[in-house]
DNA sequence: CTGGATCCATGATGATACTG
DNA sequence: CAGTATCATCATGGATCCAG
């Protein structure tokens, strides 16, 4: 009969019960890898950079024990893929809005040693149009990655985004570059996008170019409030100077 | 100079850079706990019931230096007060999407070990009134502890609702009681609730009354999903059986 | 080659007692 | 009231090794 777990708050409290299940370091970066699709644990090692696989595995034996993540293993397949449950898809919500957080407090152009990934920029920029209800007529947008061939769709209509981890056969604009260069180009402020960046193609026509672009104007958002983080100093509006 | 700390995830994903800042232990607990108003060292003490003085230290020192807590200390006075400060107050809507996917997920009546408090259960009930838009008509109605003196106003009108931990001179509703019984009885399931519950007093007219149990049906709200959670079992509408 | 396990070092946290 | 001091324990990082 195990005693109450370190882990454990003991609050009748469900943010506390929450956490519990998700404060351990790495957790809710493994469930916001997850969010895009199934991975094996090398695909998760290599997100991740920086987590050793001693602790992706303690991380997916407590995610799977309290139901957010499913394991499938197959016989006679070498390969294991984890994959979210529907309570795991749940915390989607949550996580926008630490990221938000995030983006309105701590944005910052990416360091060096940063590695840097567009998709986690996309899916703030999907919920900022979102929320935004940011309407410029039917898109769809295709970003892909050239160093690994990822490849994300961002679809509007009637002010309501989407964002799939697949590319569309039929984009309006078509972003190419490497993960670095992508997520650099977004990260941009927004007056500065229309000239492009070095590293990124854009593909389309000029006019859905300039669609792209108009929509893109509300990315990032501004903090609500000054900015009151000891190190972010200036608020320029966007991520880089 | 010092490397990268340990804390750092070095990831260029504001979800990673604000579980940097939020990620330690305790530390979100305390932002929770900030955002119903200021308040003193001991007073978080009693409130995190399990936390040891050096964390809270640790912790508070921690928030401050990221330019979430602000420190009230005047010369010639004891007391030390605590306050989020805007940055911090903006993690609301975050901890608030946590707490309510703990309610649709980990949703369990409160264990005998379990020091229960009704604030954190009332942020629950007003997002979802919120939410849900629920309309009873104009609605003042104040939860009053007795074993603390602590009070709480719940107001709604036309759909909106507010929280605020002050008492309202003029209720529609009052409910007296402990901590304990204040939290049991919220964490009731709705047709349980019009018989009362012992050790809670509701005061008001049978009218006014009436629109209470009406607009606090929808609370909790059910889990999305199948209960998938390991440990969780049946979700009978309910945090208690 | 994937999916780990093992060993050790270290930093973060807990328990308890004590103090300006 | 608002912490600090000390010691113990545990979780995580880093490196390496191993089995199917």
């Amino acid at each position: 009969m195990p005693t109450t777990p370190r882990t454990a708050y003991a609050h009748f409290c469900m943010l506390a019960k929450a956490l519990e299940r998700l404060g351990d370091r790495w957790a809710l970066l493994v469930v916001r890898d997850l969010l895009t699709g199934p991975k094996r644990f090398t695909d998760l090692m290599d997100r991740l950079g920086g987590i050793t696989p001693r602790t992706l595995t303690q991380r997916l034996r407590d995610l799977e024990a309290d139901g957010l993540v499913q394991v499938d293993r197959e016989p006679g397949r070498r390969e294991v893929w984890y994959r979210l449950t529907p309570a795991g898809l749940d915390l989607a919500p949550a996580l926008d809005e630490l990221a938000l957080w995030g983006l309105r407090h701590l944005a910052a152009p990416p360091a060096p040693s940063e590695p840097a990934h567009p998709e986690h920029l996309l899916r703030s920029v999907r919920l900022v149009l979102d929320r935004a209800g940011i309407d410029v007529g039917p898109a769809t947008w295709v970003v892909r990655t050239l160093d690994r061939d990822d490849a994300f769709t961002l679809r509007g209509r009637d002010g309501r985004w989407s964002l799939v981890a697949q590319a569309a056969s039929d984009p309006d604009v078509e972003l190419l570059g490497t993960r670095r260069d992508l997520a650099l180009y977004l990260a941009t402020r927004p007056q500065a996008r229309a000239a492009g960046h070095p590293g990124v193609t854009m593909r389309g026509d000029e006019r859905e170019i300039g669609r792209f672009l108009d929509a893109l104007a509300v990315f990032p958002p501004l903090s609500t409030g000054p900015a009151s983080h000891a190190t972010a100093g200036q608020q320029t509006g966007g991520l880089v100077d």
